[in-house]
DNA sequence: GTCTATATCAAGATAGAC
DNA sequence: GTCTATCTTGATATAGAC
């Protein structure tokens, strides 16, 4: 796991997630971050050792928000799962691009700041009262649904709260 | 939709095919699909209009495929859905770049051959009795399942055997 | 900590000859 | 139908000065 990051450092992570955030992955290169930083993209390797470290970053800065997103949700709710599945399709609605660094690739986890990950999803087992093999079911399912959607992979008329209601309800009717 | 394509292009598609499948989609570049025809880049565009057009030659060659082997599989099964389920992942593991090109990212279908995603998708709603809603949402948990697999997003003990017969379970007892 | 200058590389695509 | 030659673009990253 990577350590805590320097101010400095974090600010230019900062920058970069808002890139994303408005301007999508391709926008993400090392000249563009800088610009936003107001600095020169050389400079981005005093304080970054690589791009990936960079993206590395900007994903453990994700699953923190992520996180807190899904235990704000769960707290006080009469159906956790309920909750949590409007909480994740939230999530991804409101940063898409983030969303989609995020899950839609493989990830090297020793990159990642220590922990995030393993916080995000433990609110999900938790949903699942403890069930590990149902907590990764009922993630596909949200995951498929989601980035499909975001993808829009799905022919344009379908009604996708349906969609979702269906899943969800088959998953609690176990 | 695109129209069907000559037999030089075809030629070209499948080379293309043949070197995504082995090297993945970082080597689909328009130089290593020419060396693999034993021509010239610029070749190419004598046969096909650019880049895109030929991803999406590819895809639809994926969808014949696919749809294929869903309709392979669901002929003569006692259960159709759990039968899909296997075909869904056997293709996925089978091809797995083509499958990540076909699936993870968004598509143009006016690019695609006329037809083909909907003879793929048409298996999966016979399987779900004619329930677009619930085909969506076992297509989304399929998805899902499969590119976290291949993208190798779940723990490294997960037991993945066990999740797929949990959503499957849960979608056959509605 | 930041700069300029540059190395290196590889991509998609076009012009024009044969 | 294919070729050579080239354009254009844009990326990550390093060297060395200030």
């Amino acid at each position: 796991m990577a350590d805590p990051l320097p101010p400095r450092a974090q600010e230019i992570v900062e920058a970069a997630l808002g890139l994303l955030e408005t301007e999508g992955a391709d926008a993400l290169s090392m000249r563009r971050v800088a610009e936003r930083v107001g600095i020169r993209a050389p400079s981005i390797y005093e304080h970054l050792a690589d791009k990936r470290a960079l993206e590395a970053a900007i994903i453990s800065r994700g699953f923190e928000l992520q996180a807190a997103a899904f235990e704000h949700a769960v707290r006080d709710a009469d159906d956790p799962t309920t909750a949590l599945a409007r909480a994740y399709r939230d999530f991804a609605a409101a940063h898409p691009h983030l969303y989609r660094l995020m899950t839609a690739r493989e990830l090297d986890r020793s990159l990642l700041a220590a922990g995030v990950e393993e916080r995000a999803a433990a609110t999900v087992v938790a949903a699942a009262g403890g069930d590990g093999d149902l907590a990764r079911a009922m993630w596909a399912f949200a995951h498929g649904m989601t980035i499909l959607e975001l993808d829009r992979r799905f022919p344009p008329g379908a009604d996708l709260d349906a969609a979702w209601r269906r899943g969800l309800d088959a998953f609690r009717r176990r």
